[in-house]
DNA sequence: TATTGTTATACTCTATAACTATA
DNA sequence: TATAGTTATAGAGTATAACAATA
């Protein structure tokens, strides 16, 4: 006895086995595929790859991971707080760091407040690289929506930026509930 | 020498590397952390975990995801197709379509038209499974939203999913061009 | 005693290469 | 000869456990 399906696609019914209350739901079925197929095609596909060449970084994903991240950041970076931002375990970014600090990408200095810390931040190299590897892939993006309304486009980055840290705080919750 | 910062956060202006002609683009460089973070966390972290354990499916991410793309199919699939959604490479799917196998999630039909490929459903029981899956994932994502304006939610949907599929026919491209 | 980070190790995910069967 | 899939193998990415140094 196969159950129903779950808010079908082209299907306004509810199965709601989540016990939700009310209404039709936004078609996120209909989205759901299209949303992990675009994350799994931007992420190992070319576009990564190619934003890595022209910025001059080798094709260590993780390393360049970190690196953006450290670039966006305004300010320099404890281990800790890298592996928090990218969600990942501690020991995985004391390896990319590593990775990135012999290649001179970035640099490691003394944490005036706390001996046991170091604060990671690129040098000249590692920012200028973060810089045309965010260049390209902005760019790319920017350009995929170069046909949208002007109104569209603000609105999409408008809520997909609110849906993010939205969703975030409520997976943090999540995560304590279950840790 | 460090470039410049590309599009600064609260920061209009444009270096633009990428060769942009115009205009004060959205805030991506803002939204690209979180939406990063936010990918990580959510197929990492316990929510897709929680899903799994709802739907009573091992935790196999990868198998999941396989089941999910066929549950999300209108048909059976090829395992071609399901690896070209997933955008993954033939032999793994081969793995994990045999793990679900093994499991009595999917099973095997032959493809009339062409006696070397072999068609992919789900059984009883993984049509179950993955709509357990999808209702957990689905209701809490709904959850998120839960406070959200009508017409906000409506948009991201609608926004989402045809940013999608806007950036997947561009990286296809770039794919080809690459490859 | 708790926390920050490192080292060592192992597991999951995914890719490449070589092969079989059918078209 | 080209295509669909499988088997075998290797590599990238990430986690867990045990440890060191400092708080």
């Amino acid at each position: 006895m196969p159950a129903e399906p779950p808010t079908g696609p082209s299907k306004a019914s509810d199965s709601r086995e989540a016990g939700e209350p009310e209404g039709p739901r936004p078609d996120f079925l209909a989205a759901l595929p299209r949303i992990t197929r675009l994350s799994a095609a931007v992420n190992r596909g070319r576009l990564v790859e190619r934003a890595a060449e022209e910025a001059g970084l080798g094709r260590d994903r993780s390393a360049v991971g970190v690196l953006v991240t450290l670039r966006t950041a305004d300010k320099p970076l404890r281990i800790g707080e890298i592996a928090d931002r990218m969600q990942v375990v501690g020991p995985h970014i004391t390896r990319q760091v590593q990775i990135l600090e012999k290649r001179g990408l970035v640099r490691r200095i003394p944490d005036v407040h706390d001996a046991r810390a170091r604060l990671i931040e690129p040098t000249d190299t590692g920012t200028e690289a973060a810089n045309r590897y965010l260049a390209f892939v902005l760019g790319w993006f920017n350009d995929a929506l170069v046909d949208w309304p002007r109104q569209d486009r603000d609105d999409l980055v408008r809520l997909l930026t609110r849906f993010a840290d939205d969703v975030a705080t409520r997976l943090a919750l999540l995560d304590e509930e279950g840790g």
